[in-house]
Parts: C-alpha cells; structure tokens; sequence
DNA sequence: TTATTTTCTTGACATATGTCAAGCGCTCAA
DNA sequence: TTGAGCGCTTGACATATGTCAAGAAAATAA
C-alpha cells in the first residue's frame, strides 16, 4: 500500500482495491517554503493532501491592520479552499507552505470522476465534511467558552508536535490571541510544571 | 407549493413533482417556548425545519460555570445537532425552543430514502454541508479578526429582526461576549446614531 | 390590573489581553 | 565564520472586556 493510500484509508474506509484506483488520480507536487497553494482572490479548483510539512491559511482583517491566521494544516490531512473549490468563488484565504511540502492534488473534474472508481463515494464524502462541519462547531464553542490560556493548552494537548515546527507567532493568531500573550501563556505553563 | 415546499426549494433547487413528495417526508411538529427539541447526552435522529420561532443551541463550558450559547436558528433554517444525527454519538448541546415554534421534522430512516424520490440529492445535500462548513469557517475568521463591537454590528446588519425576538444575553453569549458589554455597545451604536 | 419574576442597564472596579518598544537569540546566506 | 534578519521574550503601560451589585424596565403570571 502507498502512503497515500494509507492515508486515505484512514479517512474513508475503502477497500483495497479500489485504493490504488483513488491513489492513482492524484498528482505529486512539491511546495517549497513560501510558496502558495492558493492565493486570495485566485480561484481553486483542487484539492491537496498534504503529505508531511505545515501550510497555513490567512487573510488580512476586515481593515487591512494585520493578517490572521485561519488554520494551520499538518501532515496527513486534506488543503483545500473549499468555497472556491466547490461554488467556483474567489478564495478567501491564503493558503501558503510555512515548511518545504510535499502533497497529492486532484483536480475538481478528477474529483467528481472519483464515484466512477468507488460507487459509495458520495456517502464517504458526506461523511468527511460532515466531521469538517463538526470539528468547526467544535472550534467555536471553544472560542466562546475558553480563555487563551485555555486554547493554548487544547492545542498543546492535541498537537504537541506543532509547537516546535512553526512560526508560534501563526498560532498565536490561530488561536486568537496575540504573539505576547502566547509567549506569557506558554511561559506560565513551563514555569508550573 | 406549501410553505415547507417553498422553504426547501430556496435550499435547493428541486423540480415541483418532487417538492411535495419530499415535503410528505416531515411531519409537522410544534414546540411551545422552553421545551427542548434535543438534550445535551441524549441521542438525536431527527432534522427539523424551522418555521417559525427561535431556538437556542447550548451547552455548559468546561467547568460547568456558565451556559455558553452556541447558535440561534431562525425560521426558515434547518435544526440539527448533526453529529449525533450522522454519527450517533452523545448531543454535544442542549437545543431549545426560545419562543412557541412550529417545525417540520423528519427521521434519520426517513432522510436516508429522499435519494429514492430525488436521485440528485447526495449532489444537493454535499453542497448544503459544504455552505455550512463555510459559514463556519467564516463565523471563526470573525472571531479571530474582529472586536465585540464589529461582531455586533455585523449581527445587527445580517440579521436585525433577531435583536427585538430573542433574550439579549444570549445574542451576547453567541457573540462571545458578557451581557453587559452587549448592552455598552449597544447603547454606544445607538447614541452614534 | 397588580404582583412577581426575569431581563436589561448602569456604575465602580478587576482582570485578561493588547500594544509598543527594546533586547536577545536563532537561522541562514554570503 | 559572521553579519543581517527574523522571531521570541520581556517590561511598562493602555484598553477592551469581564465581574459584581443595584436598580430600572419589561415580561409573565395571578
């Protein structure tokens, strides 16, 4: 089994057969540092796996005063501006490699040929973005019941490798708060434990 | 057309012959003000259609200090709490009827046979779950970006009917911000004007 | 209607978080 | 190896927002 059929595997359960069929309508690409996999205001029409590194989503605020950051995606999950994917808008963010990548892309045709190889894919696809849509709920109760040191320590939790791997000052952002107060927060935790 | 006819057709675009063998699908479904359409740990299978009325999704926050108010739906929306309708897990959230309501409801059985009188519905239902991922995703930019003030006040532009309906202090709890800064703004927007 | 409860507002004050500015310490390219 | 940037930390201070308590207003019940 390829590694992207490993992965997928873990988000769909697919059998074997058909995974070297899925596999094989993606496409490798490399990002290197800085680079983009979309731009704000472009219109995407793929979707990404990200294989290992880590790509960040941003856009300025409503008054051009600082950039903030959506999301940062890691390893072994799925890029895609969605919005623009599936209704054929500008994308809103942002989608730039913060670390040299390495991803499988689709096509939004090759997409939706994806059903000729595997009959129940539109069931797994529900699936997918209805875990999408709940893990968003997820992150705003977050956002409305729980202080930044609270959030800071979600994320530490549940992804510990990230803090050493990306710029802490995007995380910051990710998890609304400033750069200053994720760098008293994290100090305040060091010096507890 | 009947009202719930009409309703799902501005959801989706859908032929009359099959509107009003979908809209036989519900049942009508009231609820009088206080009364709950799904409680937190429970298990829910069922959709609902909001008519008419307001209902409030909740939940305590980590530390069972206060109840954090996640969402209010308006007539004209749909009800779910999705993840135990998809997954049959635990409610994550108590929803509750704010005002008398009248719904149209329908079961997880049920929904799963509307592709039998719509064969184009997982087609419809992916992008109706993909237009909800990307409120969400806008709803956490919003957070991540904007002061309570410019919260409110995009509240107050998208949806102004919702102010005059609904207890203040949970419009502020949905906002991420305490009553009594909902009502500084709003006396501060109010004098500007 | 009147009584009772709930919700909203307001002031005084507390606190979390943001801003600004300086210094330090990496990283990376020359 | 050595600058030159960039990113992180820290202190001092500013500000947005929260908390508490009281009273006013509105909704609900009797």
């Amino acid at each position: 089994m390829t590694e992207l059929e490993n992965y997928i595997s873990g988000y769909f359960g697919i059998a074997q057969k058909d995974l070297a069929n899925l596999a094989s309508m993606f496409e490798e690409v490399s990002l290197t540092k800085g680079e983009y996999f979309v731009k704000k205001e472009q219109y995407s029409q793929t979707i990404g796996f990200l294989r290992n590194g880590f790509i960040r989503y941003y856009a300025s605020d409503q008054h051009g005063n600082k950039e903030v950051t959506q999301w940062i995606a890691s390893g072994g999950n799925f890029i895609a501006e969605i919005s623009s994917f599936t209704f054929k808008t500008a994308s809103r963010f942002n989608i730039q490699a913060l670390t040299d990548c390495q991803l499988y892309v689709i096509s939004n045709e090759r997409w939706n040929e994806i059903v000729n190889v595997i009959p129940r894919w539109p069931e797994l696809e529900k699936l997918f973005l209805t875990k999408c849509f709940v893990t968003m709920e997820n992150r705003i109760f977050a956002h409305l019941s729980m202080t930044a040191e609270e959030r800071y320590l979600e994320l530490f939790e549940t992804n510990p490798e990230i803090l050493n791997q990306v710029p802490l000052q995007h995380l910051a952002s990710m998890l609304g708060m400033s750069p200053e107060t994720f760098s008293r927060v994290r100090k305040k935790l060091m010096e507890a434990k």
